[in-house]
DNA sequence: AAACTTATTGATTTTCATTCTCAATAAGAA
DNA sequence: TTCTTATTGAGAATGAAAATCAATAAGTTT
């Protein structure tokens, strides 16, 4: 932990495209956009200075097959698995009622992970 | 994907020793504790025949850091996550009713999972 | 019970996302 | 400009889970 934080030319580079990005993103979805543009960029870069904005809470990060995602708005991530196919469908919740006086402290994001038939599956 | 599933004796070790377990386990948990009584168990026969229970819907899989957690009762995994300390807490939810008209299919199991700052952190 | 087919095993290797290492570079304070 | 040290990028290391494969064994067929 260093005890200084410098603005580099690579950080101005990775900030400047998440700002463009309204989805969920994976580290390696970063790179190889970013790699267009500035082939000199490093992957080890990437995944250092996501841990470090996740540190500073600027990214929220999800966990979706075995992969980690980041987001830079959506303080939530949901998906339904179906067991069969293994199609993956997002959703969202609007309400975090179900949480109330369970969790011992306060929310800063959640993700719900449903495993199950879906409706194609069920019908056959 | 074999036309015919045949019993043998380490399937029956590793059914009945999970018969036993309460909690959620990983596939480590269980290989260290069959190997006490039968050393000549190979762990990979552990992970394959784990992914043919959760097939076979007999136990139910979760991942919490990044490791997969099976249970044979459970079918729901909660947990919230202290981002400052790391620390790992469990909950349970009672209903399901934040999950009605959001999933398109029948569910089988869900997990959650939410960051945040725990209560002895918040005090700090 | 012997022969035969093929599912299963266990040791090992491979995979793949992520983290670590380390010498070279560069930020920014002095 | 010099100096301290945070940061970089390439490549190696990590670790859980999956794949490989020759040897073994289940259980069906004679």
């Amino acid at each position: 932990m260093p005890r200084k934080s410098r603005n580099t030319k690579q950080k101005e580079i990775i900030q400047s495209e998440i700002k463009n990005i309204k989805n969920f993103f994976t580290a390696e979805n970063l790179y190889d956009s970013i790699k267009k543009k500035y082939p000199e960029i490093g992957l080890a870069t990437i995944y250092r200075f996501m841990k470090e904005l996740r540190n500073a809470k600027k990214i929220y990060t999800y966990t979706c097959n075995n992969r980690q995602l980041y987001s830079n708005e959506n303080k939530s991530h949901c998906h339904f698995i179906c067991e069969e196919t293994g199609e993956i469908i997002h959703f969202d919740v609007d309400s975090l009622d179900f949480l109330k006086n369970k969790i011992p402290g306060s929310i800063s994001s959640f993700q719900i992970e449903v495993k199950g038939k879906c409706e194609k599956c069920l019908k056959r």
